[in-house]
DNA sequence: ATAAGGGTTCCAGCAGGTGGAAGGTCAAGG
DNA sequence: CCTTGACCTTCCACCTGCTGGAACCCTTAT
């Protein structure tokens, strides 16, 4: 299929797709006429990456992803450990923003028809 | 201070905050020498920013925050509007990542994470 | 024949920095 | 007084992960 048909199975845009074949994530072949042509293996790979990379896997971890995933006689340690990894820093991520949020709506409650100069809340929130 | 203390203080690099400085998120006094000097508020501003940036808010996000922040007459219906605009945009956020945790640490129960090739997270990847 | 709707390349740019070169400044030690 | 080394300055290039646009080629239908 040309590149539009399986942009449109993968989810990706048709530049993105091209983008991946350029950093080497990809290498469909080319027809006569120069366009790209993939086939079912290209798309099961797309749609990995594009899965990997919304649930937050970076570029060369999708890379080290696809090789495990082509790999017959990877062991799953090695998936878990990377997903290990990131599960970790989504926790702090998330954790920050739990803190970050509870400040925040402390703020607007404080905030509310209080026109004093001195605010201890905003002390806070650029404490050092 | 010189911008290697409010480095130090604040947690970023010097690098940074002359970064920002070139998108006019600061304004540092300059010495006779050329040199940046920069006050409490600055560093505050500074320290506000690192914390903003780790969690997520873009650049602009923090031009709007610093604004709330640096108003002494913030008890207005605009600034209360501005926090509570941020306020949802940290629960849609903390929605996110909780949703790629969901689905990632249940694919790292799934994984044996032993040596043998069979992975549920590398088949879950690979789904068109 | 022509127009629409694919496809191709390359070049530029976004956010948000980071690294390095080339050079000015300052305080301490010999 | 001079040198050394740690600081500071500017500028320009590079990074990730795309995205947009120009300029052009290919295919198909009318």
């Amino acid at each position: 299929m040309n590149i539009g048909d399986v942009a449109e199975r993968s989810g990706l845009p048709a530049k993105t797709i091209r983008y991946y074949e350029s950093i080497g994530l990809i290498k469909p072949r080319r027809g006569e006429n120069g366009y790209r042509h993939f086939d079912e293996n290209d798309l099961h790979k797309l749609a990995f990456i594009g899965r990997a990379r919304s649930l937050g896997f970076t570029i060369e971890d999708c890379r080290t992803l696809l090789a495990l995933y082509q790999d017959k006689h990877r062991a799953s340690a090695d998936v878990k450990r990377i997903a290990n990894q990131n599960l970790k820093e989504i926790d702090a991520k998330i954790a920050d923003l739990k803190a970050m949020r509870a400040t925040l709506s402390h703020l607007v409650a404080e905030c509310a028809g209080d026109d004093r100069p001195d605010c201890p809340i905003l002390n806070d929130l650029g404490r050092v």
